[in-house]
RNA sequence: GGAGAGAUGGCCGAGUGGUCGAAGGCGCACGCCUGGAAAGUGUGUAUACGCCAAAAGCGUAUCAUGGGUUCGAAUCCCAUUCUCUCCGCCA
């Protein structure tokens, strides 16, 4: 949720700002505006009027202390009259200040300026690629079928005990997951962040705090009985440890890092794009999340993105970084930095991390402050990123790394796998 | 799942109808003291919104949440949520 107050001193720049993410927000920006006059405006009566009866309370009491009853009853009067008009009042003011809050978070976030204006994926801007497409020999096939080969994940299996999108990983397939899963909690430790097992399931407070609710609810799993989501990103429940938190300046930065499945309906996905493990259901993440000082938060986002580089280099992986345009933003990030890999069976870009800053959006939401060394109260600004999400990382590995010996291991995570080849 | 107890500031904890945003303590910040530190000591220490050009100041709300009683509610009543203890079940 953008910051009112921003809104009010900056309602030009905030409109220009999402016009990059193609919304023309000038009419409802107005609208913000004036429903904050009509709500100051009913606050400041509704504050007299209390303020009033108030006062009145503060009378009666002393006059029944020193036993003049009848001038007491006199006042009393006016007090029914003033708690017919602050009940009024309050409704009043209680419909502004809902209407105007259901205004505001329909907007998204305003995009960092150098954001790319544009509709769609194709928009994007390519920022850094790396690394050599692999040559692969003749008779090379997509993970899919390599998983099958080799027996390591099983898709039928997974549609038989579950669904599709859940699928098992046996052998050397499971203990490669566990392997990349301990390299890039190992990695992000030593990069500083602090180690978090998240609860796999949050309220609706923390799917509000984080911006999945209410307007993506259908990508969450929910428990009807116990009124849970299950998480699809380890991000809402890691961030909303700190929902109505205020940190001091010297807290800065937090650094958390936490593995989790992650669990997401997907709901009108179809055909290649879900095909094997590039789409599923349930899913493995490690997830980086930081909370910055505002001054210091898209500093924080390049180191992030050094990070996240650095985890795909250790692995070998062609990638490229794309700084997605306005259209193809989230609601919530003000600049995101999608990383893509080339999985070469397939000849595609997968998309493995989105690093992104939020800036005071969630915070603003959660109520996440901190005092800065003036002791005022401020937002702190969230970033958080992808380090790295499982299922498309293993894809471009089999499908990078196949020869017809079998799938040679990167050396980086042979110590996590204990072996160098699937065959 | 059954029975009971409870929810107050960063933390502990007092407060059963008015003068209570709330005693006291701890913690924290700044100062004094000290060669330095500890101890001691003094002052300060919630959040949001509003009024004001702004600061100072003032107003309003907030003692789990929502509603009610009352001129007046942290305090009384109702509902909800959550936590704890005991029993049952259980990795």
């Amino acid at each position: 949720m953008l910051e009112l107050n921003y809104i009010r001193e900056h309602t030009a720049e905030v409109a220009e700002r999402l016009a990059i993410k193609n919304i023309d927000a000038t009419e409802i920006l107005q609208r913000i505006l004036d429903l904050d006059l009509r709500r100051r405006e009913a606050q400041k009566e509704l504050d007299d009027n209390l303020a009033e009866s108030n006062a009145i309370s503060k009378q009666v009491g002393e006059l029944f202390k020193s036993g003049k009853a009848a001038e007491a009853n006199e006042l009393k009067a006016r007090t029914a009259e003033l708690k017919v008009s602050a009940k009024t009042l309050q409704e009043k003011l209680d419909t502004l200040v809902a209407e105007q809050n259901n205004t505001l978070v329909q907007l998204p976030n305003t995009p960092h300026p150098s954001v790319p204006r544009g509709k769609s994926a194709s928009d994007n801007e390519t920022v850094h690629s790396e690394g050599q497409f692999p040559d692969l020999y003749e008779g090379a096939v997509p993970h899919w079928e390599l998983a099958s080969k080799y027996d390591i994940i099983d898709f039928e299996l997974g549609n038989k005990v579950t669904g599709a999108g859940f699928p098992f990983y046996k052998g050397k397939g499971a203990r490669l997951q566990r392997a990349l899963i301990n390299f890039f909690l190992d990695r992000a430790i030593e990069a500083g962040y602090h180690e978090i097992q998240p609860p796999l399931v949050v309220n609706e407070a923390s799917g509000y705090g984080t911006g999945q609710l209410p307007d993506k609810d259908g990508q969450m799993y929910f428990c009807e009985v116990d009124k849970l989501y299950l998480i699809p990103t380890a991000e809402v429940p890691v961030t909303n440890i700190y929902r109505d938190v205020i940190l001091k300046a010297g807290d800065f930065p937090v650094k958390n890092v936490a593995y989790s499945n992650c669990f997401r309906r997907e709901a009108g996905s179809y055909g290649k794009d879900v095909r094997g493990l590039n789409r599923l259901h349930q899913f493995d993440k490690v997830e980086i999340v930081q909370i910055q000082d505002p001054d210091k938060s898209y500093e924080t986002l390049e180191e992030m993105r050094d990070y996240v580089a650095g985890l795909l280099r250790s692995l070998e992986l062609p990638f490229r970084i794309v700084k997605l345009c306005g259209g193809d933003m989230s609601f919530t990030s003000a600049l995101t930095y999608d990383f893509e890999v080339y999985s070469a069976a397939q000849e595609r870009w997968l998309e493995v991390s989105s690093v992104s800053n939020f800036e005071s959006f969630q915070a603003n939401r959660m109520k996440l402050r901190f005092k800065d060394e003036n002791g005022k109260t401020r937002l702190c600004h969230t970033l958080n990123g992808s380090a790295l999400a499982l299922p498309r990382i293993v894809a471009s590995l089999l499908e990078n790394n196949q020869t017809p010996e079998g799938i040679r291991i990167p050396s980086a995570l042979v110590r996590y796998t204990g072996f160098d080849l699937i065959s």
